[in-house]
Parts: C-alpha cells; structure tokens; sequence
RNA sequence: GGAGAGGUGGGUGAGUGGCUGAAACCGCAUGUUUGCUAAACAUGUGUACGGGGAACCGUACCGGGGGUUCGAAUCCCCCUCUCUCCGCCA
C-alpha cells in the first residue's frame, strides 16, 4: 500500500499517475485526507485524556500512601469519567482506523514514470524479440500430443487422482522437470541468490503481507479446517520472511531463489488458455525475490531481467520481451517486464517470466524497513521475478526441440538429466 | 490427540498491583585512555502514532484479544505459540 502522508502531500500527482492504471482515485483521495484529519484529532483527545487519568492514578497512589484515603476517593470519580471517555474515543479511533486503512488498500502502487497508458494485455509494449523460430515442417505436434506420444505427461491420470489441472510427470518428462529445477535453482545461486526451500502453506497474516488478501482470496486454494492458505507463488512465503523486519543498510541487497510448487484455482479459465500445460492449478516454478535500498531499487531490477534473459538463452528458446501497459502491470507493481518464449507447436507465445519492482508497496504492509544513514528508519524496496516458470518452459521446450527422431534436450540440461534426447 | 510448564527489550534474564518502558549482565554505538589491536572507564542504545523549528513532550506497546481496578508486565477469562512427557506417525 502507499504510504498516507505521500498520497495527502501529492494528491493531485497521484490521481494524475493511477489514472495510467485505469484507475480514478479523485473520490478516494479527499477522503483519506479527511479520514486522516479525524484520526489525528481523535488520538490528540484520547492521549489527553489518558495522560490526565494516569496522572490521577498517580496522586491517588500517592494519597492513599499518605492516609488521605478522602481525598483519594474524591478523585475516582473524575477517574471514572475520564474511562468512559477514553473507551467511546478509542472506540471512534479505531473505526477511523479501519476505514482510513480500507480506503488505502484499495489504492494500486503508483506506476513507474516509463509505464504507458492501456487498456490490457493487448496494448503492453514489445521491447525486443531474440533467437530463431525454428521451422518444424507440417508434422510438427503441440506439446499435449508430444507428451502422450512419449509418454511424459498424463493429463488423465491427474484428473482421476485430484482433477483437471493437476497433471502426472512421468518417466523422463518427470526428470526433466527436476532437471530444469535444479538448473534454474543452480544458475540463481550462481548470481548470489541463497536458496530456500519454503513452506506451501501460509496464514492469514502472511496471505495479507503481499497482497493476496484481501483482493485474490478466491485465487488461493484456502484449507478452512486450519485457516491456512497454499500458495499461489513462492514470493508469499519468501516475502514473508521479511515481514515485521528491520535491516541494516549493510544487509542489501537481500538475495533469496526458492523452488516451490504453486497452487491457483485459476476460476474461471476456459479453452486452449488452459490446454496442456499452458495453465495448471498446480505448477513448480522458481522465484527470485530480493530487498534493496530504494535508491538502488531499478538497478536492481535490471539485474533481474538479465539473470532472466540468461536462462532463456541458455537454454536456446526464442523469446521476447514486454514492458506491461498501465492496464496490465498488476495492482502491487510499479513496473513489470515480461519474458515471452515461442510454442512453435502452438504457434503462440507464452508467457513464462515476470520480474517486478513494486518498491515500498508491499514494504509497507509488510513492515519491512531498514535503518537509513540517519538511523531513521523507512521502508525497503522489494523485487521478485520468475526464473522461471515450468510447465511453459516445458511446453516450448518440447516442441520447439523435437524432430523425427525424438526431442532433444538443450546441452545446458543434459548433465541434470541424463539423457540428451527423448524418444 | 492427552497431561504439564512457559512466552518480558538485539540476546540471557529479574520483576506478583503504583516510584517499571521495564533491574542486572551480554551485545551494539560513541567518547576517554593506550604506539596499534585488545582491555578498562564513561555515556548512550526499542517501535509506532500525535504535538513542536528543534531540544523535547504526550500516548500506546512485556505473545494476541478481552476483563477486574483510581492504577496491570504483575490478578481473571479466551486464543495462540514454544518446550517437556505420553499417544500416533513420514
């Protein structure tokens, strides 16, 4: 969330750059303003009220010591008054509270200044395409014929054990899988990233620091019986690490990859958007996550998009890459660039990264800070991007590699899985 | 799942109703001394909100929430987490 004395101090700004995410904040504001206002005016009375009734506890502490057990008993009763008051004050305190605090939840990060205007997916800009797209011929397969005629992936078989969504690796698809894992877990501690192996089950508390409470609730599978929630990506519970934490400036900039299967109702998705592996309830994916100084922030994220375009190549897949529109960048993100591979077998383009800034949005409800050179202490800026996404990567993977002969596993793969070719 | 014990500041740990935002020790920061390091000594060392140009002042916070009381870290209730024993178990 933005911070409240930024959106009061800038409020015309504010309306101005949320209208580039298509989003009218010009009744909402005035009304965090007025909210605030009220807040302020109602914690002033009630600190009166209360340093006045201490002080009275006080002096009738000390008139009982004294045996002036009258007098004492006279000043209770200015006491008694004062409680009543202070209940009703932090009582309206707290609803201003509330409200002031929904008012500012509902208001998405502030767009980077290079974020253009747009209604959707269709307007995000194309910054570069790279590699070759390779020519199959007219026997070329898509990747669910690929993966049934050599037997990698049971999509059946997922639908009786669990349901659609939920498909079975097999064979050298399942070793395949776990070879792209390690490589891009591998690559990542490469760059300096630590790994983390994190919980797939979050809490409340946890759901809520990045956002996916309470606007996504309907997007996370959500286990009543513990009120626990599994998680959509690993950035929750990495994220999470953060929560409720102050750094040192010293520790930037905070490095964490984490492997994680990741769960999405995806209500709602119909048609060859979720054919094959193309969109799962349940997925692995490798996250990068990092904490830096805000000065440093967009660095940063370029290092990111590097590590990222990295793996691509390496990995030998054409791909392009894409700097969303203000009606696409997602409502915690400052600026997004995405990375696209090519499904030759489906002629179309996946989408299999994500790097973002959202800088001190998720900071803020996080309560992630750091220590600055004055030793104040303000909010950090937080990053994370996919490196990468599996079953996409597995998709264009298979059919962009495979020949008469069978597919063929790209040089970078061949020492985690075994085998350079499946057939 | 059953029984018991316990959650205090960065750490250890005192504190059973007022003088406790919290002893002491450790750590950390700054300063003095010392040829350097170390040691010793001195001072300082939580977070948030509000007020003030600032020094500073007020309020809240001793796992979370509620209650008793003029007054709660301290008493009562609920929740939660950790530890120990038993049960179950990868």
């Amino acid at each position: 969330m933005l911070q409240t004395n930024y959106i009061i101090e800038n409020q015309a700004e504010v309306i101005e750059k949320l209208k580039i995410k298509n989003f009218d904040a010009s009744a909402i504001i005035p009304q965090i303003e007025e909210k605030n206002n009220l807040r302020k005016k109602l914690q002033g009375e009630l600190d009166a009220n209360l340093a006045e009734a201490n002080q009275i506890a006080k002096s009738i502490g000390l008139l009982f010591k004294e045996g002036k057990i009258e007098e004492a008993n006279e000043k209770k009763a200015r006491s008694g008054e004062l409680k009543s008051l202070s209940k009703s004050l932090a009582e309206q305190k707290a609803n201003t509270e509330t409200e002031l605090q929904e008012l500012i939840i509902s208001l998405p990060n502030i767009p980077h200044p290079t974020v253009k205007p747009g209604k959707g997916e269709e307007e995000n800009e194309i910054l570069s395409e790279h590699g070759t797209i390779p020519d199959l011929g007219p026997n070329k397969l898509p990747h669910w014929e690929l993966t049934k005629k050599y037997d990698l992936i049971d999509f059946e078989l997922g639908v009786k054990i669990t349901g659609a969504g939920f498909p079975v690796y097999k064979g050298k698809g399942a070793k395949l899988q776990r070879a792209l894992i390690s490589f891009f877990l591998d690559q990542a501690v490469d760059s300096g990233y630590l790994e983390v192996l994190p919980p797939l089950m979050v809490n409340e508390d946890s759901a809520y620091g990045t956002g996916q409470l309470p606007d996504k609730e309907g997007q996370m599978y959500h286990m009543q019986a513990d009120n626990l929630y599994m998680i959509p990506t690993a950035e929750v519970p990495v994220t999470n690490i953060y929560r409720n934490v102050i750094l040192k400036a010293a520790d930037f900039p905070v490095k964490n990859v984490a492997y994680s299967a990741c769960f999405r109702r995806e209500a709602g998705s119909y048609g060859k958007e979720v054919r094959g592996l193309n969109r799962l309830h349940q997925f692995d994916k490798v996250e990068i996550v990092q904490v830096q100084h805000p000065d440093k922030s967009y660095e940063t994220l370029e290092e990111m998009k590097a590590h990222v375009i990295g793996l691509l190549e390496k990995l030998g897949l054409p791909y392009r890459e894409l700097r969303l529109c203000g009606g696409d960048v997602s409502f915690t993100s400052a600026l997004t660039f995405d990375y696209e591979v090519y499904s030759t077998g489906q002629d179309r383009w996946l989408e299999v990264s994500s790097v973002s800034n959202f800088e001190s949005f998720q900071a803020n409800r996080l309560k992630l800070r750091f220590k600055d050179e004055n030793g104040k202490s303000q909010f950090a800026h937080t990053l994370n991007g996919s490196a990468l996404a599996l079953p996409r990567i597995m998709a264009a993977l298979i059919e962009n590699n495979q020949t008469e002969n069978g597919i063929k596993v790209p040089e970078v793969l061949q020492r985690y899985t075994g085998f350079d070719i499946i057939n």
